[in-house]
DNA sequence: GTTGTTGCAAAGAATTTGCAACATA
DNA sequence: TATGTTGCAAATTCTTTGCAACAAC
């Protein structure tokens, strides 16, 4: 038995590797637009995944925590993303809410600059675009 | 009677001009940092002002929508800050949540060029930086 | 065997809606 | 006066928590 890339992944950031665990992230990783707990969880379900509500919420806040998932506001919920592991921005399709994920070192300077003239002590940053992706819009 | 301006932009934006929404307006203009519904109708109640959650909801969503206020999320409430009418950037202090504007044509260059390169039709996009302000970081 | 995880039911919190009384234009 | 607005109470919706059964290590 070869070495489980994904469950191991889950232990290295301190999470036994569950079935709901690993059918989370994996769910997230097979698709690239942003979901939220409740239709995630929904969808599980149809496919005849057993998980539970609360599972899906836990887990998607942990895996968020790990540095996983990226997270978005959408009216109110939380939507997630998988995400790879480097800081980055978005490009947020809000017809469908594929996201798309960009780097953006002007932005890096920008933030950099902006923080130094004002005395500020910069944790973080966002930079996203939203808008309608080239299949939406045509 | 001079005109009263406050009571006139609300009517250019076709809301009535209530005792309500003036008070909200002015209260939020008082201010430089960003505050939720919840806490901003307490404010306005322990200073004797009769007002409902109800219509604070209402108002600041009106207001937001009229392009009186912008919106930011802060840990799954919403919270509203006053801002001037053009497009603009935000230094948030996590702190206090006082909130700076910025403009940034850097920022707009790259959204545009961003955009272009993958066929995407924006319809706006944020990029806003979180940290501690000069005061909350001394 | 320990300890972290699950999932149900219940609680909690933010926000919205129905509707009758009321204020603005 | 006609129509938009208010505010209470009730309803909705998303999310979290208590806790006993259970699974991972």
């Amino acid at each position: 038995m070869v070495t489980d890339a994904p469950a191991h992944a889950l232990r290295e950031a301190g999470l036994r590797a569950t079935r709901q665990r690993l059918t989370v992230l994996e769910a997230l990783r097979a698709r690239e637009d942003s979901i939220t707990a409740q239709d995630l969880h929904m969808e599980l379900r149809q496919a005849g995944e057993p998980i539970g509500l609360t599972t899906v919420y836990r887990t998607l806040s942990a895996l968020a925590d790990a540095g996983f998932l990226d997270t978005f506001e959408r009216e109110g919920e939380l939507a997630f993303r998988h995400c790879s592991v480097d800081h980055h921005h978005h490009l947020v399709c809000e017809a469908c809410n594929k996201v798309e994920e960009i780097t953006a070192e002007e932005v890096e300077r920008w933030v950099q600059e902006i923080a130094q003239t004002r005395g500020f002590a910069v944790t973080g940053h966002r930079a996203d675009i939203f808008g309608l992706c080239a299949d939406c819009s045509a």
